[in-house]
DNA sequence: TGTACATCAGTGAACGCGCGTTCACTGATGTAC
DNA sequence: TGTACATCAGTGAACGCGCGTTCACTGATGTAC
């Protein structure tokens, strides 16, 4: 609030608002579905009186959903950036054959990005497991939600192959989406047991890493397979 | 309890303990996580006496387990029976070459599986949908016991794929296993699609072979490369 | 076969407590003139 | 520049209600002798 005087501008948030969202994250990530937070438990967590929650949100579905999105906010873009920057760094050391490169690019952007996505993923945490624990929780308005989020990530995933050309050569855009909204679900849940189980963090990062591979030279010999069948 | 009389032996389960846990089945179904029902609204719905709770459950948690454990003994075994009966089935009409027969046998199982295994969780949705809820949810009890009983779905599936005969051939145990740890998974979520989704499950149906046939075909050309690349 | 006792599922009343929600208030900041 | 008014975040007290838990009870069934 301090900035927002300093600017002149109105304070975009009021301090009690951002009290009450972080100490439902706190309450959430460590034990609740949002929706059964109490609204005198959350007061209590952020010091503020009880009242305070009706100046800023109509229920718990109201706060979850604000949540959800600020959160969507803060992991989207990023995710995305991650993916680029390592496809860069796969870029620059092209000392071998650059035949076996291009064939290994892909694999080792992806191995690049997992990394760099369950790191992230860390960092998030509470809202990681808020958010996937609301994708299967008990209100449908946060789940709908959380459902286009997921589309949005699956979306971007595969923009991001198609224009990276991450992707074998010659697997479809369809099929591309298809593996992208199988992957961007099975990594959210991957990088849930890579925060709940330090000790497998490695042998995770492995799994999903064969995921991946599985799924790309699957779809590209399947598709060739087809190729064959029916010239 | 009527037939637990006429068999003379004593009743296994009180009618109360029976109807306090369909009534969770209900409400958490519809609408709750199960840690955040509510003792007297459970007895409600039962039309039960609250007190009644306390001769059969400690807590919610203790409730919970006992429901999620009961769920798998529905569920776990039948399942089973699903993969053998289409494997059956997909023996009986060897009409075609043999040997593109063999190499067709395990998808035309896959699909005929992910059919009924789709089918088997829509006639015990409530029960899934509760199971799924809780592999993300707020006790870390219950979360335990499900990572356990999907570990078991796993384990299951992956002997059936060796037993079988189902994976292309050559692919590892290893590597049969992982695919088996993988599917469980998404097969689990994907069928919570299906479920809350009845417009898209043709496609829901057709995701899942897809990537059923993804995984493997990508497992097996994997292998063939590491053979090539160091023989 | 009968009787006395133990076990156990289910009842009903009562408790104190924390809950969500309401109302009327305060005090700081922004806006009009 | 000053003044009057509106807006809005946050407070504090009070309400009625449903909650989890307790205790003492009932009545059916099983067991010992």
């Amino acid at each position: 609030m301090a900035e927002a005087r300093k600017t002149g501008t109105r304070p975009a948030e009021a301090p009690g608002k951002r009290a009450l969202m972080d100490a439902a994250v706190r309450l959430a990530a460590s034990s609740r579905c949002i929706t059964s937070l109490g609204l005198r438990e959350l007061a209590r967590e952020a010091g503020l009186n009880p009242n305070t929650f009706y100046r800023h949100f109509r229920d718990m579905d109201d706060l979850g959903l604000q949540l959800l999105r600020e959160s969507n906010q803060t992991l989207r873009a990023p995710l995305r950036q991650l993916r680029r920057k390592a496809a860069r760094q796969s870029i620059a050391d092209g000392s071998i054959d650059p035949l076996q490169e291009e064939a290994l690019r892909g694999r080792r952007v992806a191995q690049q990005t997992v990394k760099l996505y369950f790191e992230y993923v860390l960092k998030h945490r509470d809202r990681v497991v808020i958010a996937v624990r609301e994708l299967h929780g008990p209100s449908e308005l946060l789940r709908a939600e959380l459902r286009k989020q997921m589309d949005g990530f699956a979306e971007d995933m595969a923009a991001d192959v198609q224009a990276l050309g991450l992707a074998p050569k010659g697997i479809s855009p369809a099929q591309i989406k298809l593996i992208a909204t199988l992957l961007s679900r099975n990594l959210l849940y991957l990088s849930l047991d890579y925060i709940g189980e330090p000790e497998r963090r490695e042998a995770i990062l492995e799994l999903a890493h064969e995921q991946i591979n599985m799924l790309f030279a699957g779809a590209y010999l399947l598709q060739e397979m087809a190729k064959n069948d029916s010239p």
